[in-house]
DNA sequence: CTATTTGTGCAACCTGGGTAGCTGAACTCA
DNA sequence: TGAGTTCAGCTACCCAGGTTGCACAAATAG
């Protein structure tokens, strides 16, 4: 993407809002940036396939992906990470270099520049200032699957959810807003935590009887912070 | 570690054959160990602690050591890695220096070196060549979480409990030997794929009437891997 | 402005696997 | 050698949460 591209600066502009990008020089991100080609998906349309990832290296500039397993035989989905801009993909794969079976789905409108991995492996070792925060970035994701498969093992769907929701909180003045999820339906809040659609309903009723929560068709909002917390607690504070 | 202590060339041995350390110069891997300390465990005591973690890198030299997460209510824990010599840990501690709220025991008589962790950082920062074998290591991690995550949400207690068998398999001459955890009792098999004791010795009771495996106290082996395959995959065939 | 698709509510059912508790055998350590 | 501890077999119980299937409302496409 040459630099006079018109979707450059905008893309500029992306990264260097981003965790991964914000702390590299202006000159160094514009010079990576012209080495990157852009592409684009339209919202729902599956994204990225395993056999791209094993030769390039996507950073995402708009919209969110995600990143999913899926049990052949049921047909059930398990979401392993929900990507939004400023996120690299596949980070495994500029790793080991090994195919990742896994697959993407574009959840918005979908754009996203991307390198060949070798390439991207070379920019690194030249660049190591970047580790500094690709390094931090490896470890949340590694935190965030550790975590995934505890509470999987250890918490009931109803905490799982309430967790859910509370990762995804964003305060706001006087006023609790759910980041990245407020507009995801039961069907995906489910496959977020592993569970299934009508359990997800079961859950989002009673919290709305309750008035903890507010939520229509795909819009969630929190209501009362205060008694999701008390309630997560107590499931957690449970004695055998 | 001075290269004229007693233990400096069992150390070297063992690193030299791990996947980690073994493509590394021989000049540079004593000069490397010269650097580190060496600490031991007694068999079944709690190994290194989270607040250790922030400050130092281990790497395993002999003995076997478990990494888990531990549910405060009910007691359960969950096997998160079972590291064996030429492991490295925490890894997330290095890449990311906050720190990492895990469990670790020792499961055999535990020894490890381990240096500061900015030493360690600048080290690799010198030997970029480690990256080699350090990137792809952290790769394997990533994967092996992930595949925890979906088999805990995707497969029941039984195909688990064949995958831990058929993943530490480890085909010698004419007979199939099960590796790392053949001396494991069925509690820390349940630890391993986040079940329970119980569960466990139902299901290798069945096994063991099927002569599927022979197995005593903290003992097992594989008998008939074909039909262990089999059940597995028929776990899996069955369509909704 | 219809037709189709997608999201949510609702009920009835059923089972995997977790909890609790006891026994005897095997190992271990003084 | 004997006491204490760990490990595995066994039973009885129970419930969270997954499956199926339908109905209606909202959104989207054509």
């Amino acid at each position: 993407m040459k630099p006079d591209s018109p979707f450059f600066s905008h893309c500029f502009n992306s990264l260097s809002q981003s965790s991964l990008f914000k702390n590299l020089e202006k000159k160094k991100l514009t010079e990576t940036l012209s080495s990157f080609n852009r592409v684009t998906w339209a919202k729902h349309s599956s994204a990225m396939t395993s056999s791209q990832t094993i030769h390039r290296v996507y950073v995402i500039i708009s919209g969110r992906m995600k990143v999913f397993q899926i049990d052949p035989n049921t047909g059930r989905e398990l979401t392993i990470f929900l990507l939004a801009p400023g996120d690299m993909f596949d980070v495994v794969c500029l790793l080991d270099g090994r195919e990742h079976c896994i697959q993407t789905t574009a959840i918005d409108d979908l754009e996203a520049l991307y390198a060949p991995l070798d390439e991207v492996r070379r920019w690194i070792e030249k660049h190591p200032e970047f580790n500094q925060t690709f390094l931090p970035y490896m470890g949340k994701q590694i935190r965030s699957l550790e975590d995934m498969a505890t509470d999987l093992t250890f918490h009931d769907t109803f905490t799982r959810l309430a967790k859910l929701f509370l990762r995804h909180i964003e305060h706001s003045d006087s006023h609790e807003k759910l980041n990245l999820i407020n507009d995801l339906s039961h069907e995906e809040l489910a496959n977020m935590i592993g569970s299934v659609r009508v359990v997800i309903s079961r859950h989002m009723l009673q919290l709305k009887k309750d008035g903890v929560i507010h939520a229509g068709r795909k819009k969630i909002e929190i209501e009362d912070l205060h008694t999701l917390l008390k309630r997560t607690e107590n499931r957690f504070g449970i004695r055998s």
